[in-house]
DNA sequence: AAATAACTACCTACTGGTCGATAATTTTGC
DNA sequence: GCAAAATTATCGACCAGTAGGTAGTTATTT
């Protein structure tokens, strides 16, 4: 892992727990074993490390959905794969959604980080949106909120609460 | 308004927009005309601001609700009350529930805050609890986190997309 | 006299960011 | 094939600004 890598990793974490203000160059640094001048380096400025965190995060969690039409076709129902990756974060990772959190404090976030958290979930929406489609949903749009919705909430109450069995009942 | 109403309310405006670290004693004093020092002596700390902060938000948002037997009897659905309050917070005030943000950073919050968020979801579940009771849901207490889930998760990603008809569709 | 509510001045720690320098590596031109 | 040039990745030293917090003082009110 590049050392550019290691620092989006460590980054991600952070943010996760914390949000946007939840990490600085300093300790990204420390982490990794470089100098906090470094990370410049890699990143010019505080707002383009959080917005290509964003970018990626959104990337690999697309990336792990896969298609809804291929998932309906393997036999799966794709909402159930949506739920089981917000299960893994919150269980798994035992952390926020990284674009939950940042949505949450979105009017204080610089544009271009702002910008990718909204590609997040217009992204996310699209998908479920599909998804429900092909379940027969017989109005798609507004299923795909509510199912983003109720999955965002309800893993934020979990963290906030410390007792996952409320996001297992919100979503039973 | 005395000064310590005066701090907690600039507060509560910073805090809704961009959590726990958004706000400092600095600019708090500077919006309300005093010194930064001088806040120290209404609130020991910041996790003491930020603790009674969120203790007063908890009470003024129940207090705001009403009991649900009480809106029952007076011929209203609670739900629909409980989602009235929601919609006046992101369509009046364009701002976060203050919980619903300290929420999702809760796990880098200070103990009391933490707590007083805990606070705010233990004593809305138990009011959707007896709401849905009420409106004779076969499981109140699923339908509460399911409830305040959507809502807080619908508010959050309305925030981001700048668009208040996804909090409508997806309460519709 | 005591409590309230503010002040000035200061502290240490940390923030994101800049600067020029330094090796090591890779690419390019002859 | 090899020297010059460019690129990559790092560093130490530093900057201005801000953070929460403290000590001691001064008015004002009860």
């Amino acid at each position: 892992m590049s050392k550019k890598e290691a620092l989006l990793k460590a980054a991600e974490n952070k943010v996760r727990l914390g949000g946007y203000s939840n990490f600085s160059f300093r300790e990204l640094a420390c982490e990794v074993g470089i100098k906090s001048a470094s990370v410049h380096y890699h990143f010019a400025t505080k707002a383009d490390l959080g917005a290509e965190l964003a970018h990626q995060y959104t990337n690999s969690f697309l990336a792990a959905l896969g298609e809804p039409s291929e998932l309906k076709a393997s036999g799966k129902n794709p909402i159930d794969v949506y739920t089981q990756l917000f299960r893994r974060a919150l269980v798994t990772d035992k952390k926020m959604c990284l674009c939950g959190l940042l949505g949450a404090e979105s009017d204080s976030l610089p544009d271009k980080v702002r910008l990718e958290v909204k590609r997040f979930f217009k992204q996310n929406l699209t998908w479920l949106s599909a998804a429900h489609l092909t379940n027969g949903e017989p109005n798609p749009a507004q299923a795909a909120i509510q199912t983003v919705s109720l999955l965002e909430g309800a893993m934020m109450i979990s963290k906030t609460l410390d007792d996952n069995s409320y996001f297992e009942l919100a979503t039973q």
